[in-house]
DNA sequence: TAGATTGTTAATCGATTAACAATC
DNA sequence: TAGATTGTTAATCGATTAACAATC
């Protein structure tokens, strides 16, 4: 059902068009314009025109969008109906602040338990979350069917963890450590490196 | 000194040819190659030798890139030489876990000071820094002549921080929020979108 | 020498933007 | 009707990749 053909930016700029849509929604608008959206967030209407086009949306000449039938339509295109459920691997700083975070839960994922090879931590909760050692993974990833794994471990352990995700048969990493990961090629890696994040930010400041 | 007309993606990929570099001189090795580099990190030769080209690196033919000299120019481009001083606002717990990373340090970014509205929080210190209370941003900002500022509060403050932020004269914003700040032409704003991320993932999953 | 590698110019590819007819 | 807007095809732009001479 999901277009596999959306490009990346495209599919990375639907969510920021779907709060928008909420947001017009609360508004009370009922229809609704690229050049609304467009506006909002500083894109040409003709960017977003192509995009909703991308994800499947129709509207009408002249009207605009349904808010409502936009709303389903990308709420179906990012999979915020049913949620996918997702292993995160290390509770530190970082794994615990994902694990918090409530947005994800209305936006497609849900982090289902957790993993980190500290005794301290191992068994313990973290914002409902329990914490298994790592030796489990591979065998609850099978018996519950995961196939989206978060790495927040330290940058060492990631080729580690990353192997036995993939042997879980875990098809997407969200890897949240600057380490680069050999895996197969049907396996996706996204990268949330705040190192390239930084580069573009320092450069563009000075 | 820092080239302003590096392309963003080719200034992404400047912090993984660092740690390669970084990795390959542990090994002993005094020269590197664009294809000593590319074939750790999955990249076609041809554009690590163009990046390198872009961030200043000559290299011999033949002989390749001498790593130390390598090292040196990366560095100066990065601006890990000397680290930008920054201000954090939000101490939830993706604030704290920003604050608590230990790697900032090292690739260019100092927090040297963070801010929250909780009275709880306000004069406690996280991780050796201290949370002001918001309404001494400005004031500190200009006195420490701080050009850069990070976003961690909940979704409905963000554009009142930027705007206070602007204020202080910042101009670099690193937003993780999932919404779309309204600033200036002269500051710069990155967003650190986790939603954006996981509509990717979700899709190539499926 | 032969072969690997850089530097540099040209070609390709894909995303963005423009143009414009169709529509309400 | 006039004007705003969609849908769609074409043009542009910028990043990636290819080609190849120069070099050690």
């Amino acid at each position: 059902m999901s277009n596999q053909n959306m490009s990346v930016p495209a599919l990375r700029r639907l969510p920021l068009y779907y709060r928008c849509v909420i947001a017009l929604k609360e508004e009370g608008k009922k229809f609704i314009s690229c050049t609304d959206i467009g506006s909002r967030l500083e894109l040409v209407p003709i960017q977003v025109r192509k995009d909703l086009q991308a994800a499947g949306a129709t509207g009408r000449p002249k009207v605009g969008y349904e808010v409502d039938e936009l709303e389903t339509v990308l709420k179906e295109m990012l999979g915020y109906g049913k949620p996918t459920d997702a292993f995160i691997v290390g509770m530190g700083n970082l794994g615990q602040a994902l694990t918090a975070h409530k947005e994800f839960e209305r936006c497609g994922l849900e982090i289902v338990a957790a993993f980190d090879t500290s005794p301290l931590k191992i068994g313990r909760d973290y914002f409902g979350k329990r914490v298994f050692p790592l030796n489990k993974l591979v065998n609850l990833a099978q018996r519950m069917n995961i196939k989206m794994g978060i790495i927040t471990t330290p940058a060492k352990s990631a080729q580690d963890i990353a192997d036995i995700m993939v042997e879980a048969g875990i098809k997407g990493i969200w890897n949240f450590t600057p380490v680069h990961l050999n895996v197969p090629d049907d396996v996706y890696v996204h990268n949330e490196n705040f190192m390239s994040s930084l580069s573009v930010l320092i450069n563009r400041i000075s």
